[in-house]
DNA sequence: AGAACCGTATTATTCGAGTAATACAGTTTA
DNA sequence: TAAACTGTATTACTCGAATAATACGGTTCT
């Protein structure tokens, strides 16, 4: 079973999309993995406190995308393979990367005053 | 003049918002200093292509943190010291460190994996 | 078979971001 | 002085995110 356990949510953007997001990562850090299962619509709108159409948009925009797998009436399960997983990696790795160094540079600092930054905060 | 051709709209978050942090970071990288002039809000929003009144929401909340001053009927300036600097560049530095390395660590990477990355995309 | 789940769909409502169109008073500058 | 700016304020509107309350039909399990 999926868990929803170390994720909570922030505000900035919309819920939807940080489930979305939420899910990615850990498919990609190996905590969730092709076959599990996820927790039905409404036991995590009841567990995260917002509501049940916000997950269920955000189960659907993940189908859309051919990481999980939804039959009416059924359970909802992860449906990932290689390829997938490599694609998203890619996808989101590259898109956080250049997120952060676009921001640094930004504040005038050099390749390795960030990476000493990261060194510092990386307890 | 603060120039705004490095600035463009992204998704995601409120534009006002997307303003804010870009002036901020402006500052603590040193390509605004403090004294310089403001584009009025009229100005900016047709730069920007957006409403004058998400120009004002920005420049109302840069001013009420302080880094920017106007006065009713003149231009608006860039009103910052040291401690300023020294305050919003800490929050925010360490705000970026933070969210890149919770990304990486949900997705599983190390704290090399992290550092060859930011070496990688860094050109 | 029947209860208890499940995914899916619909309609109405609230709320904030952003737009749009003005208006007014103060400053700058020719 | 008068035109052309400036910041500031107000009201009404659109639009998407999220809520709320249901409803319907399919699946699972006892």
């Amino acid at each position: 079973m999926v868990s929803f356990d170390a994720f909570t949510i922030e505000d900035g953007s919309p819920i939807y999309l940080q489930i979305i997001l939420y899910v990615k990562r850990c498919i990609i850090g190996g905590t969730i993995a092709d076959g599990d299962e996820l927790p039905s619509r409404r036991v995590l709108s009841a567990l995260l406190g917002v509501n049940p159409n916000t997950i269920q948009k955000a189960y659907r925009m993940l189908e859309e995308e051919g990481l999980i797998q939804s039959h009416s009436g059924a359970k909802s399960y992860v449906a990932t393979d290689a390829a997938a997983i490599a694609r998203i990696r890619a996808q989101l790795l590259e898109n956080d990367a250049l997120n952060i160094i676009n921001s640094m540079k930004q504040m005038g600092l050099t390749r390795e005053d960030a990476l000493a930054l990261i060194e510092k905060y990386w307890e």
